[in-house]
Parts: structure tokens; sequence; C-alpha cells
RNA sequence: GCUCCAGUGGCGGAAUCGGUAGACGCGUUGGACUUAAAAUCCAAUUGGGCGUAUAACCCAGUGCCAGUUCAAGUCUGGCCUGGAGCACCA
């Protein structure tokens, strides 16, 4: 072993032999206790940030830590490679998507290989691979056989830039969750997978999650947004052609008798048909407006609200009062029934509308003991019902149910659950993903290709240079094809699948990546999933995760699979900031993890992006944190460096212990105590790591000290060897070359996880603090095994505590045992 | 507006159960070694009483205000600040 540190060197040869060795191989079969731990794939962007570096050390140590502690682990890795990036790039400089994403991949891998990752990398799962999306092909099938594809004509998300739709959870403010243009609304036929039917079985089901932390379940039980209310029916009485029925949903029934008018979304089916003819071109242009406007200008809460009447009128059927219809922005085509009841004097919005427009407001709520005139604002809050007729007097929460059950009764209403959650649009206007298979046929209509017939192969004929349309349909073979049923003249889907389709299964796969006829096998899949620990950024609450756990549900009730839920366990982990701010390309704020490699290696790498903050909250890189690091491995390198003939591999820690030689091996004890406990809380390597140097520290001084016999000597390496054990799952190459270097012939990452005697793991004596009035005074050093009287005893007679409650009375002791007394005197 | 999370030295952060606040590190200051530097090592480092050495002592202190308790960074209630998510969802 060398006097000095070179951490490139060191690192090269063992990721060589590793590779070499397949050290990190995971066989299906074994005796051991299965773990999965799994970080999120990446997309090939082309390198690493250091985002990745940080989401990828923190699984790596799990997954190593899980290994030494007697799991059979898998940890895989994969890539997302379809996706618009790769497209666009494809445009800039001609090259082909395929090739671009082919050359990041291998230089990403080349990377993570860098990083001294265990991965397995006979399991790796590229999405764009015909291989693997012949299998998303496949499950789209599935979906579209049990009903929960379907295609329908929507107003949509559309995003310029992208020249693609969006779906509802990739719209953030208004903007394209990727490239941040702002969104317009589309009317186009497109493919859905029905995640509505699973609203509630998802939400229900974050409760089984107690893996997960609660700002992620409650960013997702507010995504779905349930909600318990009423559907009322009003009778239009002078529509112009004919009878007709407007259904509401409300969650407000209690207010039924407050109602003076109704509202419905400009793009309300019916509307047309509910407009006088006078009112016609006011409407229309109205409409025609609200088209033009931006996803954001039309849903900003503080824009005045405005709207058109139509000119015809409803009945109450509650008071049998007649009020008139109005069209406004304010209420949503797409929740509910598109159509509102307004109540000004207990709605906020429909209280403000009614202002501008002068409609009339009548009190049916009122708080008794300060009762509200709803002249400046509406009254929402809770109180008893008036106005009401058969129901005044009555609490209004209770006449939610009491004035809906009448609607029951009567036949023109019922109880109405509503979520917020819309079905998932997921085709994309685009050519690098996954093609939708199913063919339209002029006669047989829309047919799905045959199972046999997939994949669907991305045709390679395409011009990306095209404008206004997707490459794809540049291609001359794609896109004519023939209709599976009645073998006449049909023409392919064009649209490509939502990339987040390839990634709702990509954890699957792992289990059985390699399988070319299903997309796994059950057995395998079943074995392996749950992930038992699922490491990614926060970024994805709602998008991949709330997918995910759709299409586990979907496919477990496809008999593909028999759990529920394919996460148990979920660390989202903070951002890599820079000067208190995201590392970004723009900000010029970025650290190139390759520099890090190669000046200082791996280990300090991956030792500093987990020291200094836990891993769910943000981490500040800081150039002297680095250093810092770089520095504290260097010293543990030449503590062993320096001291190798001392070191005796196969040591045998001495019977009758000197005084100096029990303190270390306590403190070795308590170490390793310290260390599992803090690694099983909640992955808290930033104490892992203060502790590394707490013992670090200790060993020094130790030998400092040390006079060295035999019995010494066997103590030191008992320390030294917990001591690379411990850092092996961080330091993961210095340690696997000190140990190789003292003597080793296997792997240290084969080793088992040390064991801590609970009777070493603690002081032989004790600190009594005693306290005064609960502050303390005096510090004691005892023995443990005092009774509480003798700890009493010993606090009394402290000089300090003496003169402190000299002629004072001492009105209660209380003793904790093995740590203080307190004193209460008067 | 609603929901969730956080607030501790100059900085990152530590503190199973309510029981020694500030572990470990960064930075800073002083010192040793060196012709010099780097590296390394030693010491100090919450504020104040207190710009002197030594040893000690006292007071205050975990965003603010109350409360519970012998004892509160930790529990309860009410605020303030910051971050994140949702948001005309009837």
């Amino acid at each position: 072993m060398k006097e000095q540190y070179f951490p490139q060197e060191i690192e090269k040869k063992w990721q060589q032999k590793w590779q070499d060795e397949n050290t990190f191989y995971t066989p299906d079969d074994s005796d051991k206790p299965k773990y999965f731990a799994l970080s999120m794939f990446p997309y090939p962007s082309g390198k690493l940030h250091m985002g990745h570096v940080r989401n990828y050390t923190i699984t790596d140590v799990i997954a190593r830590f899980k290994k030494m502690q007697g799991f059979n682990v898998l940890h895989p890795i994969g890539w997302d490679s379809f996706g618009l990036p790769a497209e666009n790039a494809a445009m800039k400089h001609g090259a082909n998507p395929a090739v671009w994403t082919d050359d990041n991949i291998a230089y990403m891998t080349k990377q993570l290989k860098m990083l001294g990752l265990s991965y397995d990398w006979n399991r790796e799962v590229t999405t764009c691979k015909p291989e693997y999306y012949k299998w998303t092909q496949w499950l789209f099938l599935q979906f579209y056989k049990k009903g929960l594809a379907y295609k329908k004509e929507a107003a949509v998300n559309w995003c310029d830039e992208c020249a693609t739709v969006l779906a509802n959870e990739q719209v953030i403010d208004g903007k394209c969750w990727r490239c941040d243009s702002v969104v317009k609304k589309k009317y186009l036929s497109q493919w859905f997978l029905k995640i509505t039917d699973y609203a509630e079985q998802l939400l229900q089901d974050l409760d089984k999650l107690d893996g997960w932390g609660d700002n992620v379940k409650t960013m997702q039980a507010n995504w779905i947004g349930k909600s318990k209310g009423a559907i009322l029916k009003f009778k239009v009485c002078d529509a112009p052609c004919g009878e007709m029925e407007i259904p509401v949903y409300t969650t407000r029934p209690d207010t039924a008798y407050g109602i003076t008018y109704l509202v419905v979304a400009p793009e309300y089916k019916d509307i047309e048909k509910l407009t006088t003819p006078e009112n016609k071109e006011a409407v229309e242009a109205y409409r025609a407006n609200a088209r033009k406007m931006t996803e954001i200008e039309r849903l900003s809460t503080d824009r005045i609200k405005t709207g058109v009447p139509l000119g015809t009128h409803c009945i109450n059927p509650f008071t049998g009062e007649k009020f008139p219809l109005w069209t406004a922005d304010y209420a949503l085509a797409e929740y509910g029934t598109g159509a509102v009841m307004a109540v000004p004097t207990h709605d906020e919005r429909d209280f403000a509308f009614a202002k501008k427009y002068n409609l009339p407001m009548k009190i049916v709520i009122s708080n008794p003991e300060n009762p509200s005139d709803c002249k400046d604002a509406a009254y929402v809050d809770e109180g008893v019902m008036v106005n009401s007729g058969e129901f005044n007097g009555m609490k209004n929460v209770d006449a939610k149910t009491a004035i809906t059950q009448k609607a029951v009764d009567e036949g023109f209403g019922e109880f109405k659950t509503q979520y917020r959650l819309r079905d998932w649009l997921i085709s994309r206007q685009r050519y690098w993903g996954a093609p939708i298979p199913v063919v339209y046929c002029d006669k047989c209509g829309i047919q799905p290709v045959p199972e046999s017939e997939l994949p669907v192969l991305l045709p390679e004929d395409v011009d990306f240079s095209v404008v206004g349309k997707s490459p794809i349909t540049t291609s001359k073979t794609f896109t004519e094809t023939t209709c599976p049923v009645c073998g006449g003249p049909a023409h392919r889907e064009t649209d490509t699948m939502d990339t987040f389709i390839c990634s709702s299964w990509y954890y699957m796969r792992y289990s059985d990546a390699k399988n070319s006829e299903k997309c796994f096998d059950k057995d395998l899949v079943n074995k392996w999933l749950p992930v038992d620990q699922y490491v990614g950024g926060i970024e994805h609450a709602i998008l991949h995760l709330l997918y995910s756990r759709f299409f586990t549900k979907a496919m477990k009730d496809m008999g593909l699979l028999d759990f529920d839920e394919p996460f148990k366990n979920l660390l989202t982990q903070g951002m890599v900031l820079k000067d208190g701010a995201k590392m970004s390309k723009s900000k010029g704020n970025t650290v190139d993890p390759d520099e890090i490699f190669e000046n200082y290696g791996a280990d300090t790498a991956r030792l500093f992006i987990l020291s200094d903050s836990p891993p769910a909250r943000d981490f500040d890189w800081s150039d002297a944190g680095v250093e810092g690091c770089y520095k504290f491995l260097n010293r543990v390198w030449r503590l062993v460096s320096t001291n190798q003939d001392k070191i005796i591999f196969d040591y045998k820690l001495p019977e009758n212990r000197t005084k100096a030689d029990d303190d270390l091996v306590r403190i070795v004890h308590m170490a390793i105590k310290g260390i599992t406990n803090d690694i099983s809380n909640e992955f808290q390597f930033n104490t892992v790591i203060s502790k590394y140097r707490e013992l670090t520290n200790a060993i020094y001084d130790w030998a400092d000290k040390a006079e060295w016999t035999e019995d010494a000597k066997n103590v030191f390496s008992f320390a030294i060897l917990s001591l690379m054990k411990l850092m092996s799952p961080v330091a993961v190459h210095l340690t696997e070359e000190v140990w190789s270097s003292l003597g080793a012939k296997d792997s240290i990452h084969n080793q088992e996880w040390c064991k801590w005697d609970e009777n070493l793991a603690k002081t032989s004596s004790i600190t009594l603090v005693v306290q005064v009035n609960g502050k303390v005074k005096d510090k004691i050093d005892v023995d443990e095994g005092l009774s509480q009287d003798e700890m009493k005893e010993v606090a009394l007679a402290s000089d300090k505590v003496k003169a402190l409650i000299e002629g004072k009375e001492i009105v209660k002791v209380i003793v904790v045992p093995k740590k203080l007394v307190n004193l209460v005197v008067k």
C-alpha cells in the first residue's frame, strides 16, 4: 500500500476488476430475502449532473448496506430514452435521434461506472429499444381491451414550442413542463387512458403507503381532488328548441333556496340550444373570445369575471322561482357537469359576478349570533337555514344531506362524488416515442394492431425538418398499411405515446429484463416487486409516481401481477444547489461531475454529496466542502498506510484487555451501533459520516498513546478493519484497496456488516447531570450501576448544589435513572 | 385562499423517549513544523458580563407570543417568515 492516496489510480483499477468479476450480479434464486433498491432512471441528456450523482449515490449506499446485511439486493439502472430532446437535437444537427441517444447513453454509462455504482448491468433497460417498446405497445393493447384506453375529441392542452399536446399533469402554472412556453387549448381527437376509473383506489391506497412522506401523499390527494356533493337538475322553461334539463354539480346543496341565476361554461355542449335568437350574437362573440384565451389568462383568479346572458330561464324545483341562464368563463367545461348554480350570498365567485351584473341576492344561511347582510361579501361559514321553506332552523351542514335527499325523493337530484382528476391524455404528435399500435380502416374503423405484429417499429425514412406536423407523417413506408380485420387499405396512427407511459412500468421490467416472450414473468415480478426503496426527485410527486401507481393497479386487475402498490418506501431527495440557487446552465452555477472525479476521485464526490445535509433536504454544494472530504479520505488513508505493520488481518481480540484497549473496543462498538441506526433510520447519511470522522479521530488519538503490544495490535486491527467495513458503502474504492492491501482475498463488498455488542456499546461511567429548578448546575461522573437513592445522595453532596440550596426547602426530587437528578427548591 | 414542509452559532447541520443545546464539519483566529509555501498537527471559536494572563463564575439564548411540565429545540394553542404544491374545481 502506497504512502500517498491516489484515488484516480485505485478507482480505475477496482472498477475494471468489479466489471471483470461480475461482482454486482444479482441472481434470481437465492436463500436470502430480497431487497429492491431503485433510483429513478435518467433521461440520457448527454451528461450526468450533480442531481444524478446525489440520487444514485444515495441508492447505491442503501443497496450496498442491505447487501452487507444479508439481503439479495436488486439494484438496476436503465434509460428513459424516448422524448423530445433527442428529436430536437436531430432537427438541429441532422443526427438521427437513435444515434444521438445511443451516444449519450454510452457516455453516461461511462460516468456511472466512474462513480463506482453497484449496478447489475445485466438488467439494463432502455425504453427506446424495440425489445422494450414492443411491450409498452403490448400493454397499451391490454388497456385498450379492458376499455381503459379510448379516443375522444376534446379541448386539450397544446404547446406550440413542442408542437404537441400535453397531459394535465404536464401543465405547470399554465405552461409546458418541458419548455415553459404558454399552453393553449385545442380541439383534437386524442387517445386517453382512463385513470379516473382508479381515482378512488388511488386516493384510498395512499393510506397504505407508510413509507412515503406526507408531502407527496397530500400532493397526490389534492390532485385527485375528491369532493362530495349533489347533482341537481333544473328544467329550462323557455328554451327555443323545446324542453331541456340542466344538471349541475354542487358541494353546497344547502344553499339551493338561494339560487338567483345559473352559469354554463362557454364550451357547454348544449349552449346553442339554450340561447335565444336575440342573444345569439353576443353569446357567439363571448365564446369566440374565450377560445382565444390562453390557459393562464383563463384561469387567473384575480381577473374580473365576465359573462353574457343566454336569454333563457330555469325553474328552481325547490321554490318554483324562475331565474336566468348565463354563460361565463368562470365555469369550467371539464369539471362536474360544466354548469354551476349560482348563490351570490354564499359563494365568493358568484358574489363578485352578481355585483358586477346587478343580479339579485337572497340570504339562506345566517349566523344567529352575528348575522351578515351579504352586502360586501358572501357569507361562506356555517350557520342556520333561513328563507328555505321546510328546512328553516336546521344547521346548514345537516341541510346538505336533507336537501339532497328531498331532490332524490322527488326525482330531480342525486348524491354525487366528484374528482378533479381527469383522464390521462397520452397521444403525442412527435416522432421519438413508442408508436400507438392502432390502425384506422375506412370500413372497420379503429382497429388495434394484432399482438403478433408487435412491435410497430418507428420508421427511419423521415424528414425531421418539417414544421407544423409530426416528422413521422413524412414517412412513406409507415402510414399506409392494411386493415387487420378486412385486409383493405388502412392508415396507421401517427401519434406516439407520452414517455410517461414507458416509465410507468420500467421498474417491473428489471425483474425479467431480457424476456422476449412476455413483458415479464409473473413469478419474477411478484418475487422482486414492490420496490423496497425508491429514491428520486420530488418533481415526480404527481407525474411519474401517480401514473406508476395507476399502471400497477390496472395491471393487477389484468392478472399480470399480484401487488397493488409499486413503491413501498419513497425517499424524495432534495435539490443540489450552488450558492443558494438550483444548479442550472443558464445561471452558470453548475459543477461538472467529471471534473470532481478527475481532481478528487469518485469516493470524495460520494462522501461529500452525502455529508452535509440529510438526503431529503436541499444540498448546497461548496468547493471547500469537497476539499474537506478529500482531506478526510487522505487522513483515513494515512492512518492505515503509516500503521500497516501493526495491522493483523486475522486479528483476535485479547481476552484480558488493558483499560486503554478496552476504551477503543467500546468506541468501535458504539460507532457500529450509531452508524447502523442512522442508516436504518431514514438514511441519515450526514450523521453517519460525522461518525466516521469521530471514529477516525478516536483511533488516531488512541494510536498516539498506544504501546504496541500484541494485544494492542489486535485491538487496533479490529478498529481499522471495522472502520473500513463501515465506510465501504460510501468510500467504495478506498476501502476495497485497503482491504485487499491488508491481505484479504475476497472483496470488502461481499463482507457481512459489522455487529455490535450492546454491553460494549456504552461507556462504563455516566455523567450525572444535577439540576436545581430545572437548570443544570453540576455534572458528576458516576458509576452506571447507581441506584436512584444513591444518585440523589451524590447530587446532594455536590458543593455547588449545597451552596445553592442552603437555607431553602427541597420540595421535590426527580431522578431519571442513569441520567439526571432535578432538585426543586423554594 | 387552501394543503404540506421548514425556521437552532459566521455557514452546513447535530440532539431515539420532553432530560447536558450547538455533535461532526466548513470558515475564521492564534500557534507548531518549514528558508518559504503546500500538506500536516495543536488550540480557540453562541452572545453578553469582560479588548489584559490564569482559573473560574454569572446571565441570556433554538423565528415571535402564550400554555402544559420538576424540566420544552422537542408537546399544545395563536401568530410571523421562507419554501413547495394546488388553485374561478362550484
